[in-house]
DNA sequence: TATTGTTATACTCTATAACTATA
DNA sequence: TATAGTTATAGAGTATAACAATA
């Protein structure tokens, strides 16, 4: 068992992301409310930025977020006049998420309030240690589907069939 | 506002690190479930196995937690017999909460899990990358007390008067 | 009076299951 | 029958406020 001599270079890198995260989800939350969005509704408005369209089928698999609440964000945000929804004429069951010019502006100002935020967050990293994160952050980013598609055999953890 | 020629360089640094976090803390929950604990229950166990003993206004702190449901995470780890409150002799407030033998062994399996994990969640990262990362987010995690002790200003967020 | 810890309560967020419409 | 989206509901997680003990 070697209890001795292995004191760990420190956190886990797993614990201390999802700390890191949390702190960082906090920061978004405040900085946000002033625009009375939450995380997640900035999360959709900056995917639509970048992909333009998408279906709500893309948009929880790649934002990690269930069915049931993606319809409530997207109630938010449509009734604010920051996207619409519209049929697929290829396919009258899906519907296609589009940013409004209300919410490219809301978007913008998404932007400004995260840029100010940064500086709070990030203060204690160089600019060469937050391009370093940005960059790693970004291939776990493109490369884990997680839960969704991924998980090809049995490495993604069992559900567990029941204890005691 | 030059709406061209500005494509951002992906996704802001602070959402990013929100996403992953959120992917880290759902990973180690899948991981702890099968010891019955969930991620805030190993922050604990983490943190105490690191510094020895700590009280539970300093738990709060360092792991961003509430007092309310820290309590409740100390009463799962005792019922369990993982961890020990006893008073403060110098100050009989104080409750000092410890490891015990069990709680190392816990601390032990917790350690295993997440390494088990890491290649899953981490998987698409280099050995140096994992390095940096690990580093990067140790500077954020030692320099921000965040909620807690720091914000000097009003740079945090003002918490909104109330808009329309 | 201030502080440490506890309890009780309300609130938010998320996940589950059942339903409608299209394919 | 299967899929995209929606709705209703229950559960977990979190924060807020009042309380007891000690300083």
């Amino acid at each position: 068992m070697t209890s001795a001599a292995t004191p760990d270079p420190g956190i886990p890198l797993p614990v201390l992301l999802s700390q890191a995260g949390e702190r960082a989800r906090e920061f978004l939350q405040r900085q946000l409310a002033s625009s009375r969005l939450r995380p997640r509704h900035a999360h959709v408005l900056l995917f639509l930025e970048r992909t333009g369209a998408a279906g709500q089928q893309e948009l929880l698999e790649r934002l990690n977020v269930d069915a049931s609440a993606l319809v409530g964000l997207l109630n938010d945000l449509e009734g604010d006049g920051m996207v619409e929804r519209r049929r697929d004429p290829a396919d009258r069951r899906r519907h296609i998420v589009t940013l409004s010019e209300h919410g490219r502006a809301a978007v913008a100002e998404v932007h400004a309030s995260i840029d100010e935020m940064s500086d709070a967050l990030f203060g204690a990293l160089s600019d060469t240690d937050r391009d370093h994160l940005h960059r790693i952050l970004s291939v776990m980013s493109s490369g884990a589907p997680a839960t969704a598609t991924g998980c090809p055999g049995r490495l993604c953890g069992p559900p567990d069939p029941g204890g005691s």
